[in-house]
DNA sequence: CTAAAATCCTGGTGGC
DNA sequence: TGCCACCAGGATTTTA
């Protein structure tokens, strides 16, 4: 489930092995992840070298000197590991790109949901994505405008990518929990008070996950400890902490979804 | 148009 | 201990 925080703080840990890299090879064991032809990824990768790396929502996109994009997306289970190329490979390394240094970049994937593209133009893949809810252009405003008459639930209307990119399962549900808004709330009907508290909750959770490296679940990314700081999600049952009634778990949208009865109406 | 359901996947879990 | 059905979930695709 890496979400925006677990993607920055790979994005943030790859810049300094790889920026300035040169691809050497690619590798290839489950060719179903791989959008682009795989004999274009194996014939022209080879000699591009690696000049950026930058997420938009949870794609990181590797900026190369031609000025194509490696795009990929860790999706469910996804990890990237940059490690020796005597070191043996962890067979859920999916996609391997050797480097001119004896490393490799490796795309371990238990649940081969992850995706790997190629592309002239980013947009191609990420053209149609929300705006990216850290940025400065992301004002109360914009929030505003984006939620005027939507009338799906708020739940359903913050995992939609083309709404904001990034936000995911776990943050989204932590984000409506500290806004105090329930989660199946219907976005038309929500306050401009209520939207303000959801605007700053988003900003919040989001930074201060990034600040704890993202959480660590059972296939997700190692490192971060935000996991311990969630107050809904994967509590079902527990006592909330704000005001001790017993947290719900319900399915919205075929995702669990996480709030507090008493805080959140 | 929206919304729900199916799809892709595997390791872990709970029931018996 | 072994077997098996079932579950999670991001994004896309299909169906209603």
């Amino acid at each position: 489930m890496p979400e925006l925080p677990e993607v920055e703080t790979v994005v943030r840990a790859l810049r300094k092995p790889l920026i300035g890299r040169t691809v050497t090879g690619v590798y290839v064991t489950w060719s179903n992840s791989i959008k682009t032809p795989i004999k274009e990824l194996k014939n022209s990768l080879p000699g591009e070298r690696i000049v950026a790396i930058e997420r938009r929502g949870k794609y990181l996109n590797f900026k190369l000197a031609s000025g194509r994009v490696l795009i990929l997306h860790l999706k469910m289970s996804g990890d990237l590991l940059v490690e020796s190329s005597k070191h043996q490979r962890h067979p859920h390394v999916r996609t391997a790109f050797s480097l001119d240094n004896g490393t490799e970049l490796r795309f371990k994937d238990t649940r081969k949901f992850g995706r790997v593209y190629l592309v002239s133009d980013p947009a191609q893949v990420t053209g149609k994505l929300g705006p990216e809810p850290l940025s400065e252009q992301f004002t109360f405003e914009v929030f505003q405008g984006l939620c005027a008459r939507r009338k799906g639930r708020l739940k359903s209307l913050f995992l939609n990518q083309e709404f904001i990119a990034g936000l995911g399962n776990i943050y989204v549900d932590e984000v409506c929990f500290r806004a105090g808004v329930h989660p199946l709330k219907r976005v038309d009907r929500i306050s401009r008070a209520k939207l303000l508290e959801l605007y700053r909750a988003i900003r919040f959770i989001l930074n201060q996950a990034i600040k704890h490296h993202g959480s660590t679940f059972d296939y997700v990314y190692r490192g971060g400890n935000y996991q311990n700081r969630l107050k809904v999600y994967g509590r079902g049952g527990q006592s909330c902490s704000r005001c001790a009634k017993k947290i719900r778990r319900v399915i919205v949208g075929a995702r669990s979804t996480h709030y507090c009865p008493g805080c959140q109406k």
